[in-house]
Parts: C-alpha cells; sequence; structure tokens
DNA sequence: TATTGTTATACTCTATAACTATA
DNA sequence: TATAGTTATAGAGTATAACAATA
C-alpha cells in the first residue's frame, strides 16, 4: 500500500510506449489477414488455436474463458458464431453437467491450417525480421517473466469472482 | 513475393504469445483504472496524452489520427465526446481551413494530470517490477527496432490511401 | 449456496460511404 | 482532383443483470 509515488523513467516510457505501439500494429495487421483469408477474428482464430492445441480437441467453456475473452456471455456470443459455422460444436459435459465441452470440428481445424501460414508469415516478417538470435531469447525470457508475473499480482481492485478479467 | 514458407520455431512461438498477452494484460488493467478513475478510455487518454505532449497543446485531426485511432470517423467520434466533456477544444486551422486544430483545455490537463500517477503506478508494477536494468534496456532497443521496422514495412495489401491503417 | 452457462438488453466503438468544403 | 473532416448508418463486440440448471 502506499509506495512513495511510482515514477516512469524516459527509458521506460519509451519501453512502454514501444511495447504497446508494436502489439497494436501486430495485431492489426494479423486481425485484417485472418478475417480476409479466414473471416475470423483475432478472438475466434485464439479460440480455436486453442481448441485444437488441446487434448482430443475440447475444453469447457471455463478453460477458454480463462485466457482468451473477458466476460462469460462474450464467449458465448463468439462460440455461438463458430458453431453456427460448424467450426466447433458444444455438448454437456458427462463429468459435470452444468459443464459445457467445446470440441473442434475437422471443418474448425482446416480453417485454422488453412489460415495459419499467412498468420505465422505475418509475424514472422513483422515482428521477427528485424531481430537477431540474441534479441529473440532476451524478449521471449523478459516478457516470459512479465506474464508471470503479471497473472501472479492480485488485480487492484481484487473482485471475489473467478475468471474475472475486466470486471467494471 | 512467395518466399520459402516462414516458419515459427517454439522460442519464437513463446515469445509472440507472451508479447500478446502481456500486452493485452497491461491495457486492460489500464484501461480499467483510467475508466475507474477519470472515466476515460484507453484511446480518449492517449489523444488527451499527445495533445498535452505537444507544442501549445494543439494538434490537427490529421496529426492525431495517425497513431492513435484507425479511421477518420473514428477519430472525429471520439473527439467529439471530449469536446462535449470540455476536455478539448476544435476550430478551424488559420493556416488552411480544411483542417481542424485540436487544442487541449485546462480542464483536459488537469484530468490527465488526475490519471496519470495511477497510470503510471499500473504501469510500473505490471510490467516494470520485475524486469532488471539490463532487460529494459534491451527490451526498449528491440521493441523500438521491430516498431521502425514495421512502420517502414509496406502493408501486404497496399493501399494508396494516406494515414490509413486497418482499411477493410 | 456456489458454479456453469445462456439470454436479453443496452451501449461503446469502429468502419463504410456519401457528403461538404477548401487547396 | 486531392485532401480534411463530418455525418449517417450499420454492424461487431462487450458487459451487466437476470435467469435456469447442476453441484
Amino acid at each position: 500500500m502506499s509506495e512513495p509515488a511510482a515514477r516512469l523513467d524516459s527509458e521506460q516510457l519509451g519501453a512502454y510506449f514501444a511495447l504497446i505501439e508494436v502489439s497494436s500494429l501486430l495485431q492489426y495487421a494479423v486481425d485484417e489477414h485472418l478475417r480476409a483469408d479466414g473471416d475470423l477474428s483475432y478472438v475466434q482464430f485464439q479460440i480455436l488455436a486453442r481448441l485444437v492445441d488441446a487434448p482430443d480437441g475440447r475444453l469447457r467453456m471455463t478453460d477458454l474463458a480463462d485466457g482468451v475473452v473477458y466476460s462469460r456471455s462474450g464467449l458465448t456470443y463468439q462460440a455461438g458464431l463458430l458453431d453456427k459455422r460448424g467450426l466447433i460444436t458444444r455438448a454437456p459435459s458427462p463429468d459435470d453437467e452444468r459443464s459445457v465441452m467445446v470440441t473442434v470440428t475437422d471443418a474448425g481445424r482446416e480453417l485454422v491450417a488453412h489460415v495459419l501460414p499467412g498468420h505465422v508469415e505475418r509475424v514472422h516478417e513483422l515482428l521477427f525480421a528485424p531481430m537477431t538470435g540474441t534479441d529473440l531469447a532476451t524478449l521471449g525470457a523478459v516478457l516470459g517473466r512479465v506474464r508471470d508475473h503479471m497473472r501472479a499480482v492480485p488485480p487492484r481492485s481484487a473482485k471475489p469472482r473467478a475468471s474475472r478479467k475486466r470486471a467494471g
């Protein structure tokens, strides 16, 4: 509580702005490609990609919500769109009847496979092309540590609710 | 054209995911604070911050659009909100009657000043707390280089239009 | 009672296209 | 003709609250 007023020196400010700008530009480029090449928003792609990565291509709604989308209703909305397009299926979980298991369909896997090369190409071209091997190693290490820290730090306005992220 | 199919090794994938995750978490945290503490979206804060930083607190709409918002109409919308709240004023430019000069008001400066400490505090706490001085230097250097590269690289679907960013 | 998920609803934001006005 | 900006409009996405069902 009440630390001695944080400051950001100009080096920190520069790094902060660069981070925001780089990730914004990257996400715009990647989002644009996903929409043009697969009619997918970035959120939808992330959902599909997580499912493709999961064992048996299945995850519970709650597992998906943790880490991709901000509210449960938002995920329901996105899942509804993907379901309508036949890219996923939803069914009550046998283990826990409250839960819904989401599964990627073959069509979903094919769409991810179709879209992935161009996605990767853009990330490579924009993000990694101007990096050396040392740059990459450091960046990965530092950002990985920061991510773990962010995940560990309790949210300022600590809410008791689980799987929260943007609750206002 | 047609390079030999870009790939991302697992180190690159890890760095890419970490970057997206870190910037997302950071922006959520910061956005949440700005809304709670100043009823500002991140975009609105960026507009005000850029104006506060500008000579005489003034910029043309076009200058603001380059680097903050994606479409001219989007900026008009946001500027309308800020104008309505008395945080900026808009007036035709004397130099070029087509242009609109946007100026931060005192109220706008005060709001930025009010909100800035908490903003900085969160950035510090989330992003810089787990970094060493070397980390920071490297991160800033690498991300700065990447940003310049991104700004220089011609957009894939090169559009002739100026000040574009997300044109569909 | 707590958790999982959906629905209804309202709102914010963004983009497109058409338009005005100045260079 | 090209540039600067606004407006009308439509659509995507998100959050909140109320709800049903299961644990």
